[in-house]
DNA sequence: ATATTTTGAATGAGTGTTCAGCAAATATGT
DNA sequence: ACATATTTGCTGAACACTCATTCAAAATAT
């Protein structure tokens, strides 16, 4: 009796998982979990519940039911809600950042060709999910109170900023552009940011169309480097 | 006994309020303001939390005390939280419709000298103070999850947006530029949208470098119609 | 006197955290 | 092989605490 309500929990718990529990197909599942495996599936369902509910509704309950988990796993695997958040913060950085570099490497090595893959890099399927795109805006909301939120967040980091830099300090010198490359970064890197936001709330604005808008921006700002479909 | 302590109370709270009673010093203080004017002394404390604290973190017990009146004050003049809430960002976003019309009206009937305005007045000393972005940006972090929020927040509403693609359209058709101006106006808006993200981060952005960046962005796009100094 | 505004204590719902106990997996002994 | 002990991951009820809301009483205005 005892058991057979045990089993039919657990079913339930089964069912519910959906996108939290994709992340483990390949790993062993129940009991075999590894420790790592499980901290990355309750990030997930933390991803998943900001998006759904936002920040402040975000609740260690919604978390653990998400993962198909008990009550008590966050503060097992993670010591309090705080630290889950932050590890979810930081997993997201890690990806956004690994993204990046892996992009910038399959560039080559000419200046037009780089920025133009970073740029694109920003709209891609696997970074610019809706999803994670709420999750992203849900820290944002809360990081000007909260240090360890705003270094993580950083909006894109500071080795980020720098390369886009030189990569329109570069450009300008090929083509003999006129700007302010200062100037003219941080409004690229802005408008990057604004599209996300855009693209969060809603507003039947796609991926492609948000994409499209920053290419526009880099053929007015460098004509002599790009054409619609990419660099010349 | 009784009375001394009420009265210290009073006075302690009277110290405590800083920003949220500016707005009524040309009104009747205490007992005798008026339901309006309490209302609008309400949102103002609603804005110093959500700008201190965050969304999260703002208790209605904060905004009595920044406001320095009692506990249940926000459920007389408000009926919940919530509602409260709604009329804080409701008069947010009243004013910075205000003041873009404002602007537009003074600018003339030139398109340049219009967007030219429409751009500076987004980092106008009234609107784009850290206190304000930082209560945008609380909304922003929970619109997704709220429809309330996100009608209210809607980035820039419908009606600016139109006016922004009419003005980019125009200068187009005047300087015989080559862009779409769709994702190029997209591009722009979002821009400014980025350059507020980031101005409430903290990074040490000023408002001047932000503008600067903005405008930065004008002369590439229309360079025909614009100098660092103004439209043409 | 009556109406309006304000107070502040009480209420109760919701939530993060703790922890004793259970069960699966693994190690150890026979 | 089998039984037993130990470790490890997990559960869910209990707890403490925060906070929005209510409301009776008090203060003030008309």
């Amino acid at each position: 009796m005892h058991l057979r309500l045990k089993k039919n929990s657990t079913a339930v718990r089964m069912k519910l998982t959906s996108a939290a529990q994709d992340a483990t197909d390949t790993e062993k599942r129940g009991r075999k979990a590894s420790k790592e495996t499980r901290r990355q599936q309750l990030i997930e369902a933390t991803i998943d519940s900001l998006a759904k509910r936002g920040y402040s509704e975000t609740t260690l309950a919604d978390v653990a039911d998400g993962a198909g988990l008990s009550r008590g796993i966050v503060n097992f695997h993670f010591e309090s809600k705080e630290k889950l958040l932050i590890a979810t913060l930081q997993s997201m950085a890690d990806e956004y950042a690994a993204n990046w570099g892996a992009a910038l490497e399959k560039a080559g090595d000419r200046a037009a060709a780089q920025l133009w893959a970073l740029v694109a890099c920003d709209f891609d399927r696997k970074i610019c999910t809706k999803r994670k795109l709420a999750a992203w805006c849900a820290f944002w909301g809360e990081a000007k109170s909260r240090p360890t939120y705003q270094a993580l967040c950083g909006a894109r980091d500071v080795k980020y900023q720098e390369i886009f830099l030189a990569l329109c300090q570069t450009l300008k010198d090929e083509g003999g552009y006129a700007y302010e490359p200062e100037g003219m970064t941080l409004a690229l890197c802005a408008s990057m940011e604004g599209l996300w936001l855009r693209l969060m709330m809603g507003d039947g604005l796609t991926r492609e169309k948000a994409h499209a808008a920053a290419v526009e921006y880099l053929l007015v700002a460098f004509p002599r480097h790009f054409t619609r479909e990419g660099p010349k």
